[in-house]
DNA sequence: CAGTGAGCGAGCTTCCGCTTGACTT
């Protein structure tokens, strides 16, 4: 039996290091916390000093039963999760839940899985740290009691079921903030002026190149009197200046930059990049995936200069190490790194290569030179303008790290050119092939991908690395922000060129305003957020957590109480509450937009029972009010009277098919077209409710009948209700509204009646299939 | 799956941070 017990937070890692131990060593693992604040009340005594009320989750008893049993066979206890708060408090619940004896138990830490790390954590074990403990148990409870004294009052001022917390309604605040930012916009534009010039008379093969004017012109008006004036202008380099410059390489990822890299480089959403890491991970091929550590074991930096010296040359080695700058960072693991740096590529799904292979190069190129760059700039005078035309080049002299990687930004107009320019010299005379102007219009702020979120919430100090993924999933899934795709407008610019001798102007076309994967609020993430911001404002400000860290750290180095510093926040955040209840009006988002025209009375957009909608009249009204449901994409905020009233409209009647009414209208899923007391759903996109035409329903009454008859793979003369169909998940049995597997090794054509039978009796009988309340 | 929107009231919802499965028919 081994003496020893070793209990880690994670079984991918309780492997590795049982290997580095032997055979003296258990290595089991917690799966994280294993005692929590029980969920189904606020569980937090206030009156009697915040004693809070812990219980094992239910996930957990298997574990902690198993746990239980090896600690009785074992003569000493080490405790080895993470060297932060959580990881502290995982230690401090297990000796607790486990009923470790002191001189039994010993807690050891360590930063890097390597075998040096491990036996040295092993050589200087120490007592639990319970002032940090505390400062994860003030944690805690501070985001349990604001959490469960927020969401309810929500549940009576807004609607029910919906939720607050001191990251998420952050996460939602910035969406929404950005949102107004972004319709309050007002755009202006300028004409960008860019020539194409050549050396004159220089008997050197013709190179021409591109240069900008210094100064963008407003009006066009002004811009047709400039390129007039160049029609007898003479270009000269005024001046020609080489500035030499270095890149250095990006740290190597943590969570947050690993997710938004793979965000832009490759478009997957952030749990995408997460349930990929934890692939690798578990397949020992990437080191921890949850981190906000830069740093890299000095294991890992020798095998990643061996590995450059061999691929490259020792020129392109560069040992770095690298400080974190973000707030709050705790740093309990290493960076995100291959496990062995000379494992370029590994097998695997396409998207668990791509990632690995950008987890290898990110790491490397850590671990090389700087590059160095040179840029040219020419200055360009204009004989008969005080202006300049500017032509800029650069050129890479040596490419050090950028040989391997290169960190991708979310700026979308990234148009940087890097020109290569001719070999000229001062005062050379040039002549200008041809120059265009183009009517540029200024951008409105981005909107956050999930990415970008993660990065701002990062920057900001606001969630750990285990919780960005879930807390994007959280504001999603309450349907505060929507992640959507929007096509673009046209929008008209005024384009002027002239070349040889004659100048023309046209007015062109282009795209604006498209968003890939984008979050938008939704109107009731800004009601909410308005109403927390109301009443709220000092809990969901930006500093909130920073300032509340603060408090923990204090604790945790034993200059405050938990239980102090958990009083001085509750009461007067309490009476806060008690306010609030009492003192304010229940909040719809409600907007009057002005008077029906036909009926004269007034109209309103709110958030009623089941969404936004518009309403004609009032509740008191002899005659009911009026009601509709507002269309995808349109909102309480934005949405102007005639766009209400023309909900109004529908349902409409399309005229006859089959005999059969044809209607068109809005319901619970978005538009749909009534047939025979069947319903299709109007495409996305390409249908609007509006001005559908009886043919085009027509159309899509055959489509979807057509696919109808292609999810029927076999119907029975025997029974009408069983059916075999093909689904989501491939072909299966339905039979009396359950859902039945088919095994994969028979084809689902050739299944008789009797087969059929036979495999739901197997399943046994099952219960209708329980309606799916999407979470 | 789809057309609703008064008010009553029972019983439900909810936080952040640590972990990984289970598994869709």
């Amino acid at each position: 039996m081994e003496e020893n017990l070793v209990i880690v937070e994670s079984p991918a890692k309780a492997k590795t290091i049982e290997r580095f131990l032997g055979k003296e060593f258990l290595v089991k693992s917690s799966f994280g916390h294993v005692r929590d604040l029980s969920k189904k009340d606020i569980s937090v005594d206030v009156e009697n000093n915040f004693e809070p009320n812990y219980t094992i989750s239910d996930d957990k008893k298997k574990i902690v039963s198993e746990l239980k049993k090896y600690v009785k066979n074992a003569k000493m206890v080490w405790l080895a999760s993470d060297e932060d708060r959580e990881g502290e408090a995982i230690a401090w619940h297990l000796s607790e839940v486990l009923n470790l004896k002191e001189e039994k138990t010993k807690r050891i830490v360590f930063h890097e899985i390597t075998k040096d790390a491990i036996l040295n954590a092993i050589k200087s074990p120490r007592a639990i740290d319970k002032n940090l403990v505390n400062a994860q148990q003030a944690r805690r409870i501070l985001d349990r009691l604001v959490g469960y004294e927020l969401s309810p009052l929500l549940w009576k001022k807004v609607k029910p079921a919906l939720s607050a917390g001191r990251v998420q309604s952050v996460a939602v605040r910035l969406i929404v903030e950005r949102e107004r930012e972004i319709i309050n916009f007002k755009t202006s534009s300028a004409f960008r002026i860019t020539g194409i010039f050549e050396e004159m008379n220089s008997g050197k093969e013709k190179f021409p190149f591109k240069a900008e004017l210094n100064k963008r012109i407003e009006k066009k008006a002004d811009v047709e009197n400039f390129l007039n004036s160049c029609l007898d202008a003479t270009y000269k380099v005024e001046s020609i200046t080489k500035k030499p410059s270095k890149r250095s390489p990006a740290p190597p990822f943590t969570t947050s930059t690993l997710q938004q890299e793979a965000s832009r480089k490759f478009g997957f959403s952030v749990s995408q990049t997460m349930a990929i890491a934890q692939k690798l991970y578990e397949n020992g091929l990437i080191t921890y995936m949850r981190t906000d550590s830069l740093n890299l074991s000095q294991a890992a930096i020798n095998a990643a200069v061996v590995e450059i010296n061999k691929l490259f040359g020792e020129k392109y080695s560069k040992p770095r190490n690298f400080k974190t700058k973000t707030k709050g960072a705790q740093e309990a693991h290493e960076a995100i790194r291959p496990t062995y740096m000379n494992n370029q590529r590994i097998e695997g799904s396409a998207a668990e290569e791509k990632l690995y292979e950008l987890i290898w190069k990110r790491t490397i190129a850590s671990q090389m030179s700087d590059a160095e760059l040179e840029k040219t700039t020419i200055n360009i005078t204009i004989s008969n303008s005080k202006n300049l035309f500017v032509a800029s080049g650069e050129v890479i002299k040596f490419d050090g790290f950028l040989k391997v990687y290169m960190e991708s930004t979310d700026d979308e107009e990234n148009d940087k050119s890097e020109a290569i320019l001719p070999d000229l010299k001062n005062g050379a005379e040039l002549e200008s092939k041809e120059i265009e102007a183009i009517q540029k219009f200024t951008n409105h702020p981005p909107r956050y991908t999930e990415a970008s979120l993660v990065k701002k919430l990062e920057e900001l100090g606001i969630g750990r690395p285990s919780t960005y993924a879930p807390t994007i999933s959280t504001i999603l899934n309450r349907e505060y922000v929507v992640k959507e795709t929007r096509e673009g407008n046209d929008r008209k610019y005024t384009y002027l060129r002239l070349k040889s001798g004659k100048l023309i102007i046209e007015d062109r076309k282009e795209k604006t305003g498209f968003e890939k994967n984008k979050l938008f609020p939704t109107d009731i993430g800004s009601v909410v957020n308005d109403f927390l911001v109301q009443y709220f404002d000092d809990i969901i400000d930006f500093n909130f957590t920073a300032s509340v860290e603060k408090d923990f750290d204090d604790i945790a180095d034993g200059k405050i109480e938990w239980q102090k510093m958990l009083k001085k926040f509750y009461h007067p955040f309490h009476k806060k509450i008690e306010d609030t209840i009492k003192n304010s009006e229940k909040s719809s988002g409600e907007r009057n937009l002005g008077n029906d025209p036909g009926s004269g009375k007034p109209v309103y957009v709110k958030i009623g029972r089941y969404g936004p909608m518009a309403q004609i009249g009032d509740a008191q009204d002899e005659e009911k009010p009026k009601f509709a449901r507002l269309l995808k994409g349109q909102s309480i905020e934005t949405i102007t009277l005639n766009e209400a009233l023309e909900l109004f409209k529908l349902p409409r009647d399309l005229g006859e098919f089959e005999g059969l009414s044809v209607s068109v209208g809005v319901g619970r899923f978005g538009p749909y077209i009534r047939h025979n007391n069947k319903f299709v759903s109007l495409k996305k996109g390409v249908d609007d409710p509006s001005t559908i035409e009886l043919s085009r329903a027509i159309e899509l009454i055959a489509e979807k009948r057509e696919s109808e008859k292609n999810k029927t793979i076999k119907v029975f003369d025997q029974d009408k209700e069983m059916l075999i169909l093909n689904g989501r998940y491939g072909p299966y049995i339905s039979y009396k509204k359950a859902n039945y597997r088919i095994p994969k090794s028979v084809k689902p054509e050739e299944l008789s009646f009797d087969d059929c039978k036979a495999i739901i009796d197997k399943a046994g009988v099952k219960k209708k299939p329980g309606k799916t309340k999407k979470k």
